[in-house]
DNA sequence: AAACAAACCTGTGCGC
DNA sequence: TGCGCACAGGTTTGTT
């Protein structure tokens, strides 16, 4: 599913194929999509305007507008992000459309199954009430950057088990189940540590898996699951998937030391995957 | 303060 | 082969 590192890929293509192009025309299909607003409000707020940044907060996408407004997507757990010739078919659950200006003739098209994803037009001046999650996001590693003693003093004012701290959004913002599971493994500690308990020696592991695991997936373009359709503003997969330890790995050797890797539900209810001899 | 559960959805993969 | 059902997951909200 989306997280910081396919949230970031998608920003990119952003960058590259959205910004300062102007957005001729809106369509809407499902209202479930707009519901934090209305189908109206995203219709006059996007139609003529033009995007003049792509940045990332986070899993959250945010394009400054040259109207003053930003546009916010989130893909939440099936959202893509797809530019695509104004010809070529549209996939199903095909929610917003926004027709490009410029050649080629594209639209950027928001596909969402499950539709949890979002887009709102917002106010910037008054996003502490029409997007205040924002406003709660903790660090974002690879925004804001993320030093060791910052990840010391995280740690060290509370007493949570590590994951359930590496998925709280508040805390450190852009990790989901994957990289919460690739991160631990990486730092050899187990996901029900007490972040309180951590010896200087693991917090700089921590620290240091953060970082790492995070921009290898970059690097990688994300991961691409066999259940997910986690995709590029290009319709392409990532390859970080091949990389992993141990997420979606029960049962097979960890690939550090050959111990069987194992899967239990935790906390929060989410599945949880590593492996008992490297991480204590 | 932290843990836990439920809610929001629908495509997929499993067992029978 | 076909059916039903558990499962996946990001975030908010409410409860223990």
């Amino acid at each position: 599913m989306p997280e910081l590192p396919e949230v970031e890929t998608v920003r990119r293509g952003l960058e590259q194929r959205f910004v300062g192009r102007r957005i001729e025309r809106v369509e809407v299909g499902r209202e479930r999509t707009v519901r934090r607003t209305s189908r109206l409000a995203v219709i006059d707020g996007l139609t003529g305007a033009t995007a003049v940044a792509a940045q990332r907060k986070g899993k959250y996408l945010i394009c400054p507008l040259d109207t003053g407004d930003s546009m916010m997507i989130h893909l939440r757990m099936s959202g893509r992000v797809l530019i695509e010739p104004t010809a070529s078919p549209r996939l199903a659950h095909t929610h917003v459309v926004l027709h490009l200006g410029g050649s080629p003739h594209e639209e950027l098209r928001f596909v969402d199954p499950r539709t949890f994803g979002e887009v709102v037009v917002y106010a910037p001046d008054n996003a502490a009430v029409e997007m205040p999650e924002l406003a709660r996001l903790g660090i974002d590693p690879i925004a804001d950057g993320l030093s060791r003693a910052q990840v010391a003093t995280l740690v060290r004012g509370r007493s949570r088990q590590l994951k359930a701290m590496l998925l709280d959004q508040s805390v450190i913002a852009g990790i989901g189940n994957i990289y919460a599971d690739e991160i631990l493994h990486a730092a050899r500690l187990r996901h029900d540590r007490l972040s309180d308990s951590l010896k200087p020696a693991e917090i700089t592991r921590l620290h240091h898996a953060i970082g790492a695991i995070l921009r290898a997936a970059i690097e990688a373009g994300g991961s691409t699951l066999r259940d997910t359709q986690y995709v590029d503003t290009a319709g392409q997969g990532g390859w970080f998937q091949v990389s992993h330890r141990v997420y979606d790995r029960e049962g097979q050797p960890c690939l550090t030391c050959g111990r069987s890797v194992i899967h239990k539900v935790v906390a929060v209810g989410r599945s949880t995957s590593f492996c008992p001899r490297c991480q204590k």
